[in-house]
DNA sequence: CTTAGGG
DNA sequence: CCCTAAG
């Protein structure tokens, strides 16, 4: 038997991709294998410092904490490939300069201030605007990371010099480390005892700016005063689904009116729910051919373009983990402490890497891999901040230094950074090297990024509307950058925190930025909910009154035939669901109280309707019986 | 494509 | 709302 699959689910005008439908036996194992081959960008790193640090740890006792932290990191995560690592060239020595960073740690030179998009240097001094946040340097692959030794009941102290670092919301990966702490040691041996790291092995959490302040996309977020690290706090409980979570992406306006209701923050269940049927839809179509583990498509090869410059733009991770010092008992001399540090923010900066049109996915990995692995090779310098001021002399013990004790622990912020000004002998590109066309090249960034996939209850009924809103968005879409979307997006971890390219209109760039939920319904976007309001329940009603149910097409076209966000099925379903409704008692019913005599219409439209049916059915039967007896 | 019904 | 069998 042929089983038609229907691709067009929805009614006219309402555009359902055409998805393939995974076999209804899968269904039950939609978020089952997900994790598995992600290798989101601090997993890169992590995988890079990993191999680095093994390649160190033994020999150097200065290897940067960073490298250690994230080498725990990656032991942690089997999400680390070998693949990746095998592919990484041989690290050479790392130059770990310790090195003081202003204070906070943020922006201590002007370089890293600079930046390619923001043509508004009125932006660029105090806090870090988007933009600024968005392109950092190529120069500084981390960048104000923080650590903080904090007491676990001190939540205020371990924002400590945080909160000035706005660039810090870039990407804040709050690793927690433990670290043996002899008091007497000199700030330098501090920084290596750092590599006794005790890392959480949560996976990296993204920021999403809705619940985190830490990724300022949206103007709508400044409603939020919360200070990044207090949210990042707050977020402990609960930071299940960061990486389920935009990373860049803001939905300021959405969900206005059902503030219960946050589809994109929702929680994981539903937004895997999503992902996963991405996912098991793609794999039974096959159409993408080759899928990542996150319904991606890899075509890079159909591009048209003979370079392709991939813009890193930017990575964030939060990992929030409260915040702990432990005191392990001292030993004989006792001069041991056990600290938990965390890095308090993490930056990535924007990497442009050149890559042939014919490059394959591997080679992007290579390549993505050998950017950060060079900026990393580079050096990473590490700032030691006592009470936000940093501490130049690493020559000082920590008892001269006043770190002792515990009693100024929490004080401590440590900063990582690269050394700046080197440049990658791997193709990255520099940002003022790229011929952007201005500012205006990176115009459709700061469009995807606040892009609000839907809008609820501004955005209108009409999904074209929202396409047109965008034409740069929608040609984003539509070309190379797609296929590299893809790409990229398997090789991020969490949905949100993929980075897409996005295409340059002045420039054949190619711009990953942290994904954005596309306006159009993403493949096998699960519709946003849209509760119906009194005027259309009414007339639907009304409709149903007049034709019957069984019309659901007909009463579309009467009643709600310029909206096309109501198909038939869901007028068939809001139907059901109102004489359900009206079956039950008051107070069982939820959401907006439809009123009681709408309901008994509905009871008794229902009622007279099924026995038209039933009339209409035995009718025909006796037709059929009469006609095959005559 | 529509309808119907379960999820 | 989604998914799908069936008409």
């Amino acid at each position: 038997m042929v089983v038609r699959k229907r691709l067009d689910y929805g009614s006219r005008g309402h555009q359902v991709p055409a998805m393939p439908r995974v076999p209804s036996s899968a269904r039950g194992k939609r978020s089952a294998r997900r994790k598995k081959d992600e290798m989101s960008p601090f997993d890169l790193l992590a995988t890079v410092a990993g191999t680095l640090l093994v390649d160190h740890e033994n020999s150097s006792n200065n290897a940067p904490s960073i490298n250690a932290a994230a080498l725990t990191y990656a032991r942690k995560r089997k999400s680390v490939k070998a693949e990746q690592c095998d592919d990484a060239p041989p690290l050479k020595s790392i130059a770990v300069e310790s090195c003081i960073a202003g204070s906070g740690g943020v922006c201590a030179s002007p370089r890293q201030s600079n930046i390619c998009l923001a043509e508004n240097s009125s932006t660029r001094n105090g806090t870090d605007t988007v933009l600024e946040s968005l392109t950092v340097k190529p120069d500084m692959l981390v960048r104000d990371s923080v650590f903080s030794c904090t007491k676990s009941c001190n939540r205020a102290h371990g924002v400590g010099g945080i909160p000035e670092c706005g660039s810090s919301r870039s990407l804040e990966a709050t690793n927690q480390v433990q670290v043996q702490q002899p008091m007497d040691g000199d700030t330098t041996a501090l920084y290596s005892l750092v590599s006794s790291v005790d890392l959480d092995g949560r996976p990296p959490a993204l920021v999403s700016s809705d619940s985190s302040s830490g990724v300022p996309l949206c103007i709508h977020d400044k409603d939020r005063n919360t200070s990044p690290l207090c949210h990042a706090e707050a977020r402990h409980a609960a930071d299940r689904d960061d990486d389920e979570n935009s990373s860049g992406c803001t939905h300021p306006c959405t969900m206005g009116n059902n503030k219960s209701y946050m589809p994109q923050y929702t929680g994981d269940s539903r937004i895997r729910k999503m992902f996963a049927s991405k996912i098991r839809k793609a794999a039974r179509n096959k159409m993408c051919g080759e899928m990542s583990n996150k319904g991606s498509k890899l075509n890079l090869g159909g591009k048209k373009i003979s370079t392709t410059r991939q813009r890193v733009q930017r990575a964030m991770f939060k990992r929030q983990k409260p915040v702990r010092r432990h005191f392990t008992p001292s030993s004989a001399k006792g001069i041991l402490t056990e600290v938990k540090l965390r890095i308090k923010s993490f930056t990535i900066p924007e990497l442009f890497i050149e890559i042939p049109e014919n490059a394959t996915v591997g080679s992007l990995k290579r390549t993505v891999m050998d950017v950060v692995t060079s900026i990393i090779e580079s050096g990473l310098r590490v700032g030691v901040l006592l009470q936000g001021k940093s501490i130049q002399d690493d020559n000082k013990t920590l008892r001269q230094a006043r770190i002792c004790h515990g009693e100024n622990l929490e004080n401590i912020d440590f900063t990582l950074e690269c050394e700046a000004g080197q440049s990658s002998s791997h193709g990255v590109r520099i940002p003022e090297e790229m011929d952007f066309h201005g500012a205006d090249a990176m115009k459709p960034l700061a469009m995807v990024k606040c892009e609000e996939p839907f809008s609820e209850t501004k955005a209108g009924y009409n999904n074209q509307q929202r396409v047109q809103a965008s034409p740069n968005r929608v040609q984003s879409e539509h070309g190379s950058v797609h296929s590299l979307f893809e790409t990229t997006a398997h090789e991020a971890s969490a949905s949100s925190q993929a980075i897409v390219p996005v295409a340059s209109p002045s420039s054949e760039a190619l711009a990953i930025v942290p994904v954005c939920k596309s306006k159009r319904p993403a493949i096998g976007q699960r519709r946003i909910r849209r509760p119906f309001s009194l005027p259309e329940v009414e007339a639907l009603v009304e409709a149903v009154e007049q034709l019957g149910t069984g019309r659901w097409r007909d009463v579309k076209m009467l009643a709600f035939d310029n909206t096309d966000h109501r198909t038939y099925v869901d007028l068939k379903d809001k139907w059901k669901t109102l004489v359900h409704t009206a079956s039950i008692s008051p107070q069982q019913r939820r959401g907006e109280p439809v009123p009681q005599g709408l309901l008994d219409r509905v009871l008794a439209a229902q009622a007279y309707w099924s026995q038209q049916q039933q009339q209409v059915l035995s009718g025909k039967a006796s037709g059929q019986a009469c006609s095959s007896s005559c």
